[in-house]
Parts: structure tokens; C-alpha cells; sequence
DNA sequence: TACGTATATACGGCAATACGTATTTATGTA
DNA sequence: TACATAAATACGTATTGCCGTATATACGTA
């Protein structure tokens, strides 16, 4: 099949284009996606590994977790689509309340997985320092 | 549903795409898209229905001649899709075989629709001329 | 009005895709 | 090792979408 009919494909669903949107703002792990979107995991993961095909995405292992991102350096078809994102895409109903959320979970720690998993990690960082003191 | 969903859904189909490209060359009745394509002529009209609901093209009627070109002054997204056709759409085997197509049939009076309806207006046109004369 | 040509659309079958649910896999930690 | 968390995948079902075929519609001409 044509690279480029695939990637079309790739975005011809509401879940994928909003995926690919909040994907546009910063690298997000799937239970993020899942916070925000409100669907059931195996869902995103399911649409995650469409675009991952499409070679839309690329995602990449942190412990547990895995980050998804906006794949670079590809196709022209997926450098015009990541313009797209970046400029008329976050225009309507739905990414503004997505974008919204994304927000929100940042600012709460007690949510948001991405933040305790930062906390954590500083935590371990700190007591590794006191132990090497 | 969206209006950018129902576009990237419209250009989710090798077929649509390989219309999109031929209508970025120029503007075109429906038998000519049949004969390029070599398709049924039903199935060509059934697509170019989506690509108008879209609002991907636009159809304008010539008599029993109705001619599809592509839509213009729209949507940011559809701008960005003539864009891609005109700088990458054409990158490929298929493109490139339609665009052939075009051109032979450009070139062949016999077969072109279009060259015959063309021919016969230019008679009555020297008919109506003579006639008045 | 009758007929021919060009195009659009309705209908049923079939394949692709999306979904919910449940399970499996991978990693980190006690 | 046992357990917990994160993510991927398998399975059956429902929905969507494409196709061939046949038919309907619109227009031009005799």
C-alpha cells in the first residue's frame, strides 16, 4: 500500500487526530493519554500502534512507562501534516477542551502519573545525594 | 463529525486519491476520470461524491457533461491538501502512470470525450457562422 | 414526446475496521 | 520469587466502508 494513502488512513479517525494533536504539544505516556481522553487503555494503545505503523509516532521506553511522541525527519506527507497540527489543528471544540486537560494535569501532581513518577525519581536522585554526602 | 475528520476521511482511499491528483492537473468530466482510471463509471461518480461532501471538489455542469475540479477558497486543511498534491502527490508509480493517461488522452482525439464535445461545439459554432453569413 | 448519452444513486454482499473485554507481556520493587 | 503497575494484544462482535450491479435522473436532440 502507498506510504502516503497509510498515513491518510492514519488520521481518518476522531481518537487518532486527537491523539496526534496532544502528541503535537509534548511527548506523553499512554496513561496520560488515557487521563485525558478518558478511554479505556487498551483503546489508546490500539490507536497508538496505528500511528506507530503509519510512522506517524515513535514511542520510547522509560521503566513502566512508554512516551509517545510525533515521529521526525520522515516523510514530506508527515512533515505537512505535523504544520497542520502545530497550526490550524488545535482550532475547535474538541482540542481546546483536550489542550485544556493536558493543562490541568500538569498542574496536578496528585493526578497526574507524569508528575509523580518525576517526583519520584527526584526523591531517589535526593537520597542517592544525601547517601553520597 | 468534524469538518477536518470528514477531509482526511475523504483522501483515506487509494482511489480518491489517485482523483485528487488527476483534478489538480485540471478540471474534468466524469468520463474522462473513468476512462484513465478504467473504472466503472458508477464507482467513479460514488467517490467523487465524497471528495464533494467533503468539500474537497467542486462540480460544475456542462450540459449532460458535468466537469469536477478541485475546490477552491476553503477550509486551511484543504489548502494544505492542494499544496501536498501539487508538490508530492505526484511522486510515485500510479501518479505517474494517470498523469500519462491524461496526456495520451489529451492527445487522442478518437478517445477523449472531451476533444469530441469540444469539436462538435466548434462545428456548430462555424455552422452558426456560415449561417449567418 | 421519444430516445440517447452522461451522471447519480439505491441495494445487498462482503471486507476492513473499531470497539469492549479480558488476558498477556514487560518492567520495577519488596 | 512474588507482587504491582504500565502497556500491548487477542477475541468476538458491531459498525463502517467499498464494491458490483441495477436503476433512476438530468439534459440534449430529433
Amino acid at each position: 500500500m502507498n506510504i502516503d494513502l497509510e498515513i491518510f488512513k492514519a488520521c481518518a479517525d476522531a481518537t487518532r487526530l486527537r491523539l496526534l494533536l496532544l502528541l503535537s504539544e509534548r511527548e506523553l505516556c499512554v496513561c496520560e493519554l488515557v487521563e485525558i481522553l478518558q478511554m479505556p487503555q487498551g483503546k489508546i494503545s490500539r490507536h497508538l500502534a496505528i500511528l506507530r505503523r503509519a510512522g506517524l509516532v515513535a514511542d520510547r521506553r522509560d521503566g513502566t512507562w512508554i512516551n509517545y511522541s510525533l515521529q521526525r525527519a520522515d516523510a514530506p506527507l508527515t512533515r505537512r501534516l505535523r504544520a497542520y497540527l502545530k497550526a490550524e489543528g488545535r482550532i475547535g471544540e474538541t482540542p481546546t477542551a483536550d489542550l485544556a486537560r493536558l493543562r490541568d494535569l500538569a498542574d496536578c501532581g496528585e493526578i497526574c502519573a507524569r508528575q509523580e513518577r518525576l517526583a519520584k525519581q527526584l526523591t531517589r536522585q535526593s537520597t542517592a545525594q544525601l547517601a553520597t554526602v
